[in-house]
DNA sequence: TTTTAAATGATAGTAATACTATTATTTTTT
DNA sequence: AAAAAATAATAGTATTACTATCATTTAAAA
């Protein structure tokens, strides 16, 4: 048995929902492939409205730019993580269980439980590994924070860091830590497959190595 | 006596040199200023034109595109950094002073020694970290690293590597550790600025708790 | 089942962006 | 003083990033 999943999302994502219409669920769809396929500076609404067969004014309808898209499928990623956080955690005794999934998680190491029929989330894994942190670097962070557009991405810190604390309840730095592991996790894969030499791994597809290293960075600091 | 600094940088970065002319040293000086401030989405040659008082086409002559003059100027900053770290560790014998140094420069702590002119070093250094990741984060930046852009990054990575490996020989993520340093604390300075919940440092100017996270990240990761 | 509303498609249009090209003028070097 | 190099002035193009309008299809409510 499947689980079916459902992401009710931050409606100042997006002019209308997407998750309410076939041509939504194809924006998402195909806006993941090809933001994926051409990168997200080349990437324009017009090409996807050809790719899906529709206009760019209805594009337009959903979303208010091709930012917030990308807000809006990185945002997603995030709840997603969050709920297979939870998932897989659940009836977990010892903190240090529960760290090790969660690096699984960052990592690409745990078959996913949830469906969604419409997200490839292979695919937008690697696009918030390279294109994920152009979401909130930008000018309007404020505003966008302000929308609180970033909450899904904080919720998984804080419920990260919480499970650090669990370990080390002295532990000053939970949320620091929290947020340099999941950027570290993608940071450190991205630079594996493009600029190798800033890395201890090597181009092989092998995940271990960096996987050591983020359990020998995280215990280490957490260890009293 | 101050000590004047001259970078020489990739010829594959520009089409003709900046530090040539009083124009180029301009379009860096005043490239810098206006990145900064409207960031680099809205940033356009035609803008920094009307600024210099010059016109779009000639500021095409030194750089293909934008894109080129971020990659210009986020390599001369780790070429500068590169700079300070051998300048500021000359003569210091334990490698524990010397990752001091590295996290100091790192976080703005250390009065720069070098002049260049027409760089703002400081807003030079927001730009890195507000904008830097962009100039690697996109789809040519395979094509970009085999033309050497990144040599500079990498070369201050490979130095703090080092650094790491004389006080513990036998760690096996030297390079990890330094760009994962590098990057966090930049990110931390970003999220303590911009989105506070990632970090557990609150909003104060104070960039003392940002310090005490990264020693004991780095000192507890390199312990034997 | 009609009617109404909502969503989409088709088309057009605009201002700005990201360039390239040409020629005249100024500045620098020889 | 001549030659070469750099810059300014101007123009032009394709693409991007939208907004607007109206007709048509599809779905929801009466």
């Amino acid at each position: 048995m499947e689980l079916q999943l459902q992401i009710k999302m931050n409606p100042k994502l997006y002019l209308r929902d997407p998750d309410g219409t076939d041509l939504g669920r194809n924006i998402i769809k195909h806006g993941i492939q090809l933001i994926h396929d051409i990168g997200f500076e080349d990437f324009t609404f017009k090409k996807l409205a050809i790719e899906i067969g529709t206009t760019e004014a209805s594009i337009y309808r959903y979303f208010e730019n091709k930012h917030r898209l990308l807000t809006y499928i990185t945002t997603w990623f995030w709840t997603w993580l969050e709920y297979q956080l939870i998932f897989h955690t659940n009836n977990l005794k010892h903190p240090k269980e529960k760290i090790d999934i969660i690096i699984r998680l960052l990592t690409f190491q745990v078959q996913d439980k949830f469906i969604v029929e419409y997200i490839n989330k292979s695919t937008l894994h690697a696009i918030v590994i390279c294109e994920g942190d152009k979401s909130y670097l930008t000018k309007q962070v404020t505003a966008d924070n302000k929308s609180m557009l970033f909450k899904p991405y904080k919720d998984l810190c804080h419920r990260i860091a919480e499970i650090f604390l669990e370990l080390n309840p002295d532990f000053p730095f939970s949320h620091s830590l929290a947020s340099t592991l999941i950027e570290t996790a993608h940071r450190q894969l991205y630079f594996k497959e493009h600029l190798p030499s800033l890395t201890d791994f090597g181009k092989s597809k092998e995940v271990k190595p960096l996987f050591s290293f983020l359990q020998h960075l995280i215990f280490t600091a957490l260890n009293k």
